[in-house]
RNA sequence: GGUUCCGUAGCUCAGCUGGAUAGAGCAACGCCCUUCUAAGGCGUGGGUCGAGCGUUCGAAUCGCUCCGGAAUCACCA
């Protein structure tokens, strides 16, 4: 049924017929119809002309000739310079849109137990502190490539390793017990993250504020740094805890807790989720013991000083520090015990990493030792590596407070899209208050995911706040109101009474509605190279080109008062059609649409 | 310095397994709501695809060199 097949295998049979000679698959170069030429198919003679030995419209002219006689399918053709322009039958496309209408999930390949296990980790937050814009593009990423990478047929695992350890949340611990008088994300009303947030920035200030005190005091920068008082106690809390001090461990159960309860809640909100959370606390004393297991194997090596290393010089890269000389594991560690934990319980055949491109490097070299420590997905692990979000201004920095936190800005979006409506003569006055509600929070969010995943995700962006709340043009919004544009001439079909039942096939199809036919057609090549390419901006743009290419053709036709039965049918079906492609476009970014808007 | 990534319209971005005159959106200007949702459609203007060389019938796309920007190369995570 692959129209493709059938005319390459008819070219390869022309060829052979005309010139007396056979062809390679890959001389047929079949391309899409430019949109300002006649016909739906394209194919590039230019390959053939050494066996022709004629001009390239001659060559074109011939096979052309041989197609339209030889294939019922092909319907007629042209010839420009050295491309050959193959029009299909109507009857074909008309055949394929009841095809696509009646398969179920079109552009999805089905999941079954025997499918290969495909774990992605994504998110992967400290507990120091609240989401933020850099967060929410993981997110978004990790989310939508799970659903890609299921329609791809492969059973997915969703996973978020927790950074829940270390000494950045035993400076909001100990800044908590210093000026905190008990404040409880109950007791102030405020979001467990951002109450520990807050704390590690008045650990911060503190500090800042000690050292510029010595410095004062004639003391240099590093020697200040060196006798803080703070960070001593810093140190010390996190020694505690690493042995197993109860009250420290209370403390840190406890705003944990806070800290989790927050992430969830904007977890929800965002519309992420997980299917299994590891901790960092569980996971780097396994991955201690694997590494010194590799030490034992000879795979790795020990310093004089008692440090572990792995020389990856042959592989040309550096020789890397796995355990210091204290014994205490590092980043590499963790990831390595964590990689363990997680082979332990589930047979992963392939694992996928997103994660910033700031840790190009680890994940090259994460790759070469999970490979040498024998995990059969070591060597094809795959980093998801994205570019960093900037601001107009820069850069976000913390320290400058310009980071833009992830609650606040999803906030901004729900506001934004209400005002919107509101200006827009109030569209969502038919709703109830829930459904409008319910509405705009969709709107809101579709807009601030298309915009992050529209973007190819190696390209660091820039994130204009103000411009980027905008509902025109290449949009979310766009796209889920061409959406709910498809919902509302199939609703009011329908609530007509119109019979489908007693119509016959239209005898003729439009340009448009080709193109559109094709359009869905193409769908499942989409969700396949975007698995393939690990690109959500594929998808992406391809709702985005799909919504643009049925506003035009729901602007030159009527559909509902269209008085050729048949016709109007038909154009109801596409229209259906388009709508339920578009849908399974956005959900597959994690993007919802709404019936109405 | 080594490695990796990026450079396309004033701005934000598509296009990159080589194919026809390089596309959208935003911003500017003009037209279209008594007609199925105007968060829409149509039109005008806007480009040495960072630069050069090479491969090719054909290069934004592939290769090399250079220029500009980013990341990384820690007993930080």
């Amino acid at each position: 049924m692959n129209i493709e097949n059938i005319l390459i295998a008819n070219i390869a049979a022309a060829i052979e017929a005309l010139y007396g000679q056979q062809t390679t698959a890959d001389k047929i170069q079949l391309q899409k119809t430019r949109k300002e030429f006649e016909g739906d198919f394209t194919l590039v003679v230019f390959p053939f002309l050494s066996l022709s030995r004629k001009r390239p419209e001659e060559t074109a002219q011939e096979i052309g000739e041989y197609l339209t006689k030889n294939e019922k399918l092909i319907a007629s053709y042209n010839v420009i310079k050295g491309f050959l322009n193959l029009s299909i039958d109507a009857s074909y496309w008309i055949e394929l849109l009841q095809t696509i209408n009646c398969s179920e999930n079109w552009g999805t390949a089905p999941v079954t137990e025997d499918s290969p296990l495909v774990m992605v980790e994504y998110s992967s937050p400290n507990t120091n502190k609240p989401l933020h814009l850099g967060h929410i593009r993981n997110n978004l990423l990790g989310y939508a490539l799970s659903n890609i990478i299921e329609a791809n047929g492969n059973r997915v695992v969703k996973t978020n390793i927790v950074n829940d350890r270390g000494i950045h949340i035993c400076k909001s611990m100990l800044a908590w017990q210093k000026w905190g008088n008990g404040e409880t994300p109950a007791s102030s009303g405020k979001k467990g993250d951002h109450l520990i947030g807050d704390y590690y920035v008045a650990f911060d200030k503190h500090y800042k504020a000690e050292i510029s005190e010595a410095m004062a005091a004639g003391a240099t920068k590093e020697e200040a740094e060196a006798s803080s008082a703070l960070m001593a106690e810093a140190r010390e809390m996190l020694v505690k805890w690493e042995h197993g001090d109860e009250e420290v461990r209370n403390l840190w159960s406890t705003m944990n807790g806070w800290v989790y309860e927050g992430f969830d809640e904007t977890y929800k909100t965002l519309g992420v989720s997980f299917d299994k959370i590891y901790y960092e606390s569980d996971t780097y004393l396994v991955g201690k013991e694997t590494v010194l297991g590799g030490l034992e194997k000879n795979i790795f090596y020990r310093r004089e000083d008692g440090s572990v290393w792995a020389d990856l010089t042959k592989d040309g890269l550096d020789e890397k520090l796995l355990l210091r000389s204290d014994g205490t594991s590092v980043y590499m560690t963790q990831d390595i015990g964590t990689a363990q934990l997680r082979f332990r319980d589930y047979p992963i055949d392939k694992m996928v990493y997103v994660v910033g491109n700031e840790q190009n490097y680890h994940f090259q070299v994460l790759s070469l030792l999970l490979d040498k420590l024998g995990f059969s997905w070591g060597k094809g692990l795959v980093h998801f590596s994205y570019g960093m979000v900037e601001l107009p201004e820069g850069k976000m920095k913390s320290r400058e407070g310009t980071v833009v936190d992830a609650d606040d800005l999803m906030q901004e979006m729900f506001d934004t899209a209400r005002e919107t409506s509101v200006e827009l003569g109030g569209k969502l006055n038919d709703l109830s208050p829930e459904e409008a509600e319910k509405t705009i929070r969709i709107i809101g969010l579709g807009a601030l995911k298309y915009f992050m995943l529209k973007v190819d995700a190696r390209k660091n962006m820039t994130f204009n706040p103000k411009e980027s709340i905008d509902f025109n043009g290449n949009t979310g919004p766009f796209i889920q109101y061409t959406y709910a544009r498809t919902r509302s001439i199939v609703r009011k079909a329908e609530e007509s009474g119109f019979d489908f039942a007693g119509t016959a096939a239209p005898a003729a199809i439009s340009d448009k509605e080709r193109s559109l036919i094709r359009m869905l057609y193409e769908f499942t090549a989409v969700v396949r190279q975007a698995g393939t390419d690990y690109s959500p901006s594929v998808i992406a743009n391809y709702a985005y080109d799909l919504a643009k290419e049925y506003n035009q053709f729901y602007h030159d036709y009527s559909i509902l008062r269209e008085e050729d039965a048949a016709v109007k049918a038909f154009r109801i079906k596409l229209t259906d059609n388009v709508g339920k492609i578009i849908k399974t476009a956005m959900n597959l970014l994690g993007i919802e649409v709404p019936e109405r808007m």
